[in-house]
RNA sequence: GCCCAGAUGGCGGAAUUGGUAGACGCGCUAGACUCAAAAUCUUGUUUUCGAAAGGGAGUGCAGGUUCGAUUCCUGUUCUGGGCACCA
């Protein structure tokens, strides 16, 4: 080397002296004489460039070694690019997918794009620009961040939702949803053909209809239907299905929601509110899966908290269907409840405003009252209804219905609080155990009768399940839990009623009237939906110059034309499918992603089978991880794969936050004041550019630089310095508390980002964002290289035999980083490594038998730095293919724990009280076994629990 | 309101799942090298009494089980997340 290592090359324009200065800033560390030092820019470009081009993480689908999928959830390519919270989950999958490769499987780690939706299609809203073109643009950006940390993805099997050749499988699979039906018998879902054949021999009998149960025919009727009549018939039985319903429509974004992507009556999305609206709407019937969601989720392991958000959304609960007369009418009310076992205690009805009863039993007298009360109802946006759920409101239909056990009479009312939607859209109200039965009962001084005798207090509602019942008729003196199966006999004998098990989940909204997502392969003939056929798949996306939405609900597809009009009386659907549709398959389509022929072919998912790790944020929770499970159990129950839950494991990455600097400004001034001055002043509060703080205190020069507002400011300092305040918020651009990943892998080394990101804390955990620990991981890895190479003497690698001690340290390192590389719990790893490091400085061992296992250890970790040691260890093929070192685990553990255990004993209590007296006598670092065998006499122990070389007690 | 998770130094966080609490890192402290800085190495760092040796207290709070509790149980406070008229 000629001129030593030049790391950076600045032109530094100094405006304070106003002249032109030439900085040559080197690295610091890097006053070397020998090119033995740790240039981790130049080691990372070489490694990441020969990795790119030897294909080294090609996978192939087709190896002796037993496979591993490991899956990071596809990223929406925003275009903001990635912050250092993006990343976190990625490095956690790659350093497991790395550990996984050296213990010799065939790892699968493919990443790819979410890219239809709605921001690049917002953002062409506002700028015009295509969002195929933005979508690009950012992708590319992606890719480059990506590539800079150094992850081993197989590039080759990138998927973009958004291209052609991927959603035409999309639509494909839409097809087959489309072109099948659910069997509630077979319980799984069977091609369409099969329920036409049932129909034309034996009617629908044995199949209520799912849509309509009001709909019956037999066989003969059935093939007496035209087509259109029987096509509107299976059109109640597919799979996705149109529907007219109330569906979340939301003006300002224009366009109708799923359930979960509103929020208290806003869009999840903006924030903009949400109404209901009648609407013809694509739906998938996920209610169909309800059960087997729920059941699915025993066999996977998901967190716990995970599963109950999954259990909580699908909502199932038991109970019971039972039909009331109405006093004077032919009519019955039929309610559904959970606790039939409450039945003497029910003191009203109460039923959704829309329930079709109402019209039909309001006594006259009551009629304008409740004409009234309609009214208000339609009045009230979803929102307001939920701003005040408390308050109660309600009115008297002036009809009673009949207990059909004591024939007592009970006023039925309308409220706001039953919805039309779940059960029947009807409930007995039972105040004595129900809160909002009784407020209810209170507020309208309906008179409550108690079932529950000293359990119920008249103060408010007791739920309990553990009370005797009064009050009750045939079922007084009984236990509360039995007697809920007590009643449902009763009424399946009666013929009044049934067990009956309802779920809070509805079916899927899957229509939006926007541009960017997947058409719709299906056309109007006459107004009568049909697929397309295959061969015409996939139906592209056409350009259209403007994507605003029709007035009516359309999407902008509708303006087209050309398009929409395939041939006189034939129009194409307008509306593209949701955000959701490519990623609920795309982990099938990594498998096998050049497949022109199939989605993937049977033989990939078959080898691939399910995801073994999963690694993603909570907030998919109920919409993505429900979705995908959904279309995998479909395409399973028609045949396509062959296993029915996509994803194995899941581990949730916690969220990285921003760590906000404020500044304070002395209100109406230029003037700003250290934080802990601040008190004394009027301040306002400002967000500054964290990059430009260095923990909390602030560069006064780069923030004068930042913005033109500041060009002009002075500062109040404390101790020469001006201090700034900390505030724990999201990260965004908007408050100038993001990272970019590309600033910290240039001052340190994507190797230091990878381990620091890890060693910030547990994967699962949420944190704030702090660079300041990133110099003691750097510091490590710089000092593991010396261990290796020494800047004035080279390489120091020698084949000295190494000593027991120092085997020692190796072989507790093996033991707990295969443990904690194996179980996600790469923080503590990384300490690991550190203690490790530290303890071979201490020793100067610079032995290759000790640090050859070390580097493999560190290899998924720190990949880029360990090539380069591994190659100056004299080895020439990539350390990626080598094997990680199994030892012998018992070798492993003498050494790292060396006593003996006794195996003698007396009763634990009086060993405890012995010991204590001995306690003097033992604690010498007398070798436990002695201490113990001398002490007892050789009576029998089973265990002798000793901490580092102390005996702390014996149990029996 | 209901459900879930958590609370440990100045900070991020460890603790072999009931066995020396505070590993590892940051920060801070003192020193070595240096004309000086950077880099590197060494020292100390829960708190309190003490010059020291050595004590005392200590894992949100109050109890309990145990020879022994950050860990298990009961109650309670706070923080974060989810659900919210679901009969």
């Amino acid at each position: 080397m000629l001129i030593g290592h030049i790391k950076e090359f600045k032109i530094i324009i100094d405006n304070a002296v106003n002249t032109r200065r030439i900085v040559l800033q080197t690295a610091g560390y890097c006053s070397s004489t020998t090119d033995m030092e740790y240039n981790f820019r130049a080691i990372e470009k070489k490694w990441q460039q020969q990795w790119q081009e030897s294909h080294i993480y090609k996978v192939s689908n087709d190896s002796p070694k037993p496979k591993c999928y490991v899956l990071d959830m596809f990223p929406y390519p925003s275009g903001a690019g990635l912050h250092v919270g993006h990343p976190l989950g990625y490095i956690a999958t790659d350093i497991y997918s790395r550990y996984k490769r050296l213990k010799g499987f065939n790892v699968l780690h493919p990443m790819g794009y979410d890219a239809f939706g709605l921001p690049a299609e917002q953002y062409a809203l506002e700028t015009g620009q295509h969002p195929a073109v933005t979508t690009a643009e950012n992708i590319k950006t992606f890719r480059s961040q990506l590539n800079n940390i150094g992850f081993c993805f197989d590039w080759d099997r990138q998927v973009n939702t958004s291209d052609p050749s991927y959603y035409k499988w999309t639509q494909w699979i839409f097809l087959q949803i489309f072109e099948s039906w659910y069997n509630r018998i077979s319980n799984k879902a069977e091609p369409i053909s099969s329920l036409v054949a049932i129909f034309g021999q034996n009617g629908n009998a044995a199949h209520i209809c799912p849509g309509d149960r009001t709909i019956q025919f037999t066989a003969a009727q059935w093939n007496a239907y035209t087509e259109i009549e029987q096509r509107e018939i299976l059109m109640q039985y597919r799979l996705a299905y149109l529907a007219y319903a109330e569906v979340n429509w939301c003006p300002a974004l224009g366009t109708v929601l799923a359930n979960d992507e509103v929020v208290n009556g806003v869009s999840e999305r903006g924030g903009f509110p949400v109404i209901k609206k009648k609407m013809r709407q694509w739906f998938l019937r996920i209610t169909d899966y309800a059960n087997r969601l729920l059941e699915g989720l025993e066999t996977v392991s998901f967190s716990e908290a995970m599963k109950e958000m999954q259990r909580n959304w699908i909502g199932k609960s038991q109970g019971a269907e039972i039909k009331f007369a109405v006093k004077g009418s032919s009519q019955h009310v039929e309610v559904y409840t959970t606790r039939p076992d409450t039945i003497f205690g029910v003191d009203f009805m109460v039923l959704a405003p829309e329930h079709e009863l109402v019209q039909q039993i309001t006594s006259p007298e009551q009629k304008a009252a409740i004409e009234q009360y309609l009214e208000y109802v339609q009045s009230r946006s979803e929102r307001e209804r939920m701003a005040d759920v408390k308050q109660i409101t309600g009115c008297f239909t002036g009809a009673y219905a009949i207990n059909p056990f004591d024939g007592r009479e009970i006023p039925i009312w309308i409220a706001e609080y039953v919805l039309a939607g779940y059960g029947t859209g009807a409930i007995m109200a039972v105040p004595c155990g129900d809160q909002r039965d009784f407020g209810f009962a209170q507020h309208f001084n309906i008179p409550i009768t108690n079932i529950i005798g000293d359990a119920f207090n008249g103060e408010e509602a007791n739920s309990t399940k553990d009370a005797k019942l009064q009050n009750s008729g045939f079922l007084n003196g009984m236990d509360m839990k039995p007697a809920m199966g007590v009643v449902i006999e009763k009424i399946e004998s009666m013929g009044i009623g049934k067990r009956q098990i309802n779920y809070k989940m509805r079916d899927a909204g899957f229509s939006r009237q926007r541009y960017w997502g997947e058409p719709f392969p299906i056309v109007y003939k006459d107004g009568v939906p049909y697929a397309i056929d295959e061969k015409e798949l996939p139906l592209e996306l056409p350009h259209v110059e403007n994507y605003k939405p029709g007035e009516e609900g359309e999407g902008p597809l509708a303006n087209i034309t050309d398009w929409v009009n395939v041939a006189p009386g034939v129009k194409r659907e307008t509306n593209t499918m949701p955000g959701y549709a490519g990623s609920s398959w795309y982990f099938l389509r990594y498998m096998d992603p050049h497949n022109t022929n199939t989605f993937a072919d049977r033989k990939a998912t078959d080898y691939w089978n399910q995801v073994d790790v999963y690694v993603g944020g909570t907030e998919h929770a109920v919409g993505h991880l429900l979705y995908s499970r959904m279309w995998t159990k479909a395409l399973y129950d028609l045949g396509h794969i062959g296993f029915q839950e996509p994803f194995k494991s899941l581990i949730n990455q916690g969220m990285i936050g921003g760590s906000s600097r404020l500044v304070y400004r002395i209100r109406g001034t230029h003037e700003y004041v250290s934080y802990g001055l601040k008190d004394q002043y009027e301040t306002d509060e400002l967000h500054v550019d964290v990059n430009i703080v260095d923990g909390v205190e602030l560069n006064t020069e780069a923030l004068k630089k930042w913005k033109p507002d500041f060009e002009n400011a002075t500062f109040i300092l404390e101790d020469g310095k001006y201090i700034c305040g900390i505030q724990l918020e999201k990260m965004s651009k908007r408050l100038f508390n993001t990272v970019n990943p590309n600033d910290l892998v240039e001052r340190y080394g994507a190797d230091t980002f990878r381990m620091y990101e890890m060693f910030l804390g547990p994967v699962e955990q949420s944190k704030p964002w702090d660079t300041k620990g990133i110099e003691g991981v750097h510091r490590f890895l710089k000092k593991l290289w010396r261990l290796f190479a020494d800047e004035q003497k080279g390489l120091l690698v020698n084949d000295n035999a190494p000593t027991p001690e120092e085997l020692k340290i190796l072989h507790k390192t093996i033991n707990k980083i295969d443990n904690d590389t194996s179980s996600f719990s790469y923080n503590t790893a990384v300490s690991q490594f550190m203690i490790c490091v530290n303890e071979l400085a201490t020793l100067k061992c610079s032995k290759r038998a000790v640090l050859e296992p070390l580097l493999i250890l560190l290899t998924p970790y720190a990949p880029h730095l360990c090539e380069e040691l591994w190659q100056y260890l004299g080895h020439n093929e990539s350390i990626l293919n080598a094997m990680y070192p199994e030892y012998n685990e018992q070798h492993t553990k003498e050494s790292a724990f060396n006593y003996p255990i006794a195996v003698n004993g007396k009763t634990r209590t009086e060993m405890s009280i012995a010991l204590d007296a001995e306690n003097s006598a033992i604690e010498k670092d007398v070798l436990a076994n002695e201490a113990v065998q001398k002490w007892l006499e050789g009576k029998p122990v089973k265990k002798v629990i000793i901490v580092k070389g102390r005996m702390i007690n014996v149990v029996i």
